[in-house]
DNA sequence: AGGATAACCTGACAATAGTCAGATTTATAT
DNA sequence: ATATAAATCTGACTATTGTCAGGTTATCCT
């Protein structure tokens, strides 16, 4: 007899998985999700979701082509499994570096955040946002929660930074702008094959900086 | 008897279109085309390029499931088409404004650029982010010239501006950086709906040139 | 009106998709 | 060793896909 039923808990800050409960030995359970997900990592890179086949995840991990469906509901709950392993879990978190008692200066803040980010999460940038239209409703909204969730946080902090006027909607654009700016990285790696990393991200980071400075200066 | 040829003609700054000329009303055909593109495009953007079906595009735009092959010859060359059409076809070109013998200023140049992408080119530049993967090499390194083209003007055009070092490698850097910002406005517009559009424009805009300004300060 | 040509459409084909029932193998327990 | 349960796999079903051959209708010229 198989048992899946569909998970329905409150909301967290991830997507909803399919609870499927099919094998019993939760280890093997996680072994066999984490090889489908790395095939689909790479897959979904490459080919894009829609063009990517079941058989192609089953090829590639192993794992037989009705087996799958032991491990998970179906092949939106991959992608949903996939974005919350590399684009929900994204460590550092850019609230807790900004809320750090240790007060880190913006630079250090941007360099810890873009730099972990450039570096070991450019897979989750990239496929969240190539593919949010295949997405449903609700999961379209709790990536966008995601995101708003860094900015206020970020407004927050640039604002008592600055000490802004209440009203400057600026803040809020350029939070916004700051949080987009992290898909640089890894949209635009291909430009600048010849020129180290770090200059890369320095240059940024200061660009970055000095459009915060402006900020006061600006005011209308 | 159908006749239909393979235009290789040498690789212009826009994507290869295939030489379909079965119906031999070129008027007609372009309108055909024209009716397809809007199709599309609409669903392209709603649910990307795969999973969209050629019955979609010819339900939406009304033109035969048979008769759509006597005006493109298959489904990437609807993308090609549409991408050449929303995408390669951007005006005002970046280039053009940067060489403008009335010396705008780059204020003036960055304001009308994203000021007309963000308002009629939306689409476009989704689009090419996401479909990138669906294209064939020759395609995917066209794309990549015509960014490249891109920066190299902008760099020209900042180095002169700035009196920068010739081997400041930062100048590219930022360059890459301002074109890429352009899919600013496309890809984010949905977190700042209740902000006016005008004043998203100007912040950003006066965001990149305090990046640019603090350019030859920080030199190392 | 009649014939020729251009445009349009019906209906289908082969390939491939996601999915899974049920048989088979492997591991575990007694 | 045998029985039981867990895990894996073979093979297939149904739906949908891109594509187009060939028939049908509309248009135009004389």
């Amino acid at each position: 007899m198989k048992h899946v039923k569909s998970d329905h808990s409150t909301s967290g800050s991830k997507l909803l998985e399919a609870d499927v409960d099919v094998i019993q030995n939760k280890n093997l359970v996680e072994e066999r999700r984490d090889q489908l997900l790395d095939a689909a990592q790479d897959l979904f890179m490459e080919k894009g979701f829609a063009s990517t086949t079941i058989r192609d995840i089953c090829g590639r991990s192993g794992v037989n082509q009705a087996s799958i469906y032991d491990y998970v509901l179906n092949k939106h709950d991959i992608l949903r499994r996939l974005l919350n392993r590399i684009w929900f879990r994204i460590s550092p978190r850019l609230e807790d570096l900004l809320i750090d008692e240790a007060r880190k200066s913006l630079r250090e803040i941007l360099k810890t955040y873009y730099g972990s980010c450039w570096k070991e999460k450019r897979n989750g940038t990239i496929l969240a946002y190539r593919s949010v239209h295949h997405l449903n409703e609700e999961d379209k909204k709790q990536l966008q929660n995601h995101e708003r969730a860094m900015i206020n946080a970020l407004s927050l902090y640039l604002r008592s930074q600055c000490n802004l006027d209440k009203m400057d909607q600026r803040v809020e654009v350029i939070a916004n702008f700051i949080i987009f700016a992290n898909a640089f990285g890894p949209m635009r790696d291909w430009l600048h094959r010849e020129i180290e990393s770090d200059l890369v991200l320095d240059t940024i980071v200061d660009g970055i900086l000095a459009m915060v400075d402006q900020l006061p200066v600006t005011k209308i």
